[in-house]
DNA sequence: GTCTATAGATTGATAGAC
DNA sequence: GTCTATCAATCTATAGAC
């Protein structure tokens, strides 16, 4: 019955909750009540509740870092082979598709990208700082293989309008799901994967913009 | 010397504590320290935590949506008169502009933006669903100029593309700077006024491309 | 209107039995 | 590894003096 070890267990619980209602207001007492299991169990494996959401955020943000990498390292090697610059839509899309796609190809993690989308704005500062840690590196290869991409723009600009698209992204990520007045007419997507297209368009747009 | 009355001291005093830290990570005794007040008088003036943001968030906000309605009949005004389809970038221009130009004009005011593009995401219910109603009216006439602007478009490609629009935005006023890293070359804005047109821009040419 | 004092519940973390 | 029991701190809210 019990396949999945306890550690495990309290990190599956510990990540709904702390997606859904955020670090500070999630506390020790409310995971283990969900999880069912104890209180020193929870110290015993992780130490401190600080600890636990590092461990939590770190699970599934390294690998899904791995991924973005591994498809921006294939979009950039295609444009080396052809001696052009890589595509603007298909950098754009090595980070965002994985992203969006997250919910489908990991059911039981369904929560997770909220956890992300919501990590820049976490009022304590060690979870964000945490976050932007893991994220630099990446950050800064996506922006210069934009740059490059783009030579018509300044890296201001392409800085700026870096932030806009991860904007874009975060907000679908976190809030399509919880605004509940939709206008008539208008058809929600049956997962976030179905919005990776629209959005690509959008931004795609919004990038290669004349200045 | 003490000019303002005890319970606007306390609002000014709230709205930055509650847009630096968040609904849940800001304490009442946190915020009678900080304003120099008794924590009697808070309850006495507002009764509860909860009734307290929701004077710190309808204070401003009721203001800021008048303001970009207004400026968002203009703009329909002016269409009307000529017989022509209202402008898509005007459009977004009249919610966007009073947004990210709010902490140059009321610079007493400045952190409240990082507390209403955070709102959606509020663990708390009673916080989320308070802004989300305050929000609608304006969201669903927002919405239906743009449907008017973009004919081309079905209602579900210009409500998703809007939320990419709400999105960028809110990023911005909440991310801006609390990042530490910025690549060389790229410079900062010297307020959030001057990302107005980068952004109207990048969105503008998102919303107009063909589907 | 503003204060002190305190109730009553909940928090993160630990000590020690098993 | 898992449990109970408990500490010390913090929380919102209120009662009542001034």
């Amino acid at each position: 019955m019990n396949r999945k070890s306890t550690k495990e267990h309290i990190l599956d619980n510990a990540e709904k909750l702390f997606a859904r209602n955020g670090y500070h207001s999630t506390s020790m007492r409310m995971l283990t009540r969900k999880a069912g299991v104890n209180l020193g169990a929870v110290n015993y494996h992780f130490g401190s509740k600080k600890d636990l959401i590092r461990s939590v955020i770190e699970r599934r943000l390294i690998v899904l870092n791995k991924k973005r990498e591994e498809l921006l390292d294939q979009v950039l090697a295609r444009a080396n082979q052809s001696n052009s610059r890589p595509c603007p839509r298909e950098v754009l899309k090595s980070f965002i598709a994985p992203t969006l796609e997250f919910r489908d190809r990991f059911p039981q993690a369904a929560e997770f990208p909220k956890l992300i989308s919501r990590a820049l704005t976490e009022p304590d500062d060690m979870v964000r700082n945490m976050f932007i840690e893991i994220m630099t590196p990446l950050f800064h290869k996506l922006f210069e293989s934009l740059c490059l991409a783009l030579p018509v723009l300044s890296r201001t600009q392409v800085y700026w309008r870096l932030h806009f698209c991860l904007g874009s992204m975060s907000h679908v990520m976190n809030v399509a799901e919880r605004i509940r007045i939709i206008p008539e007419g208008v058809e929600m997507p049956a997962s976030q994967s179905q919005l990776v297209e629209p959005l690509l368009n959008f931004i795609t747009a919004g990038m290669e913009r004349n200045p």
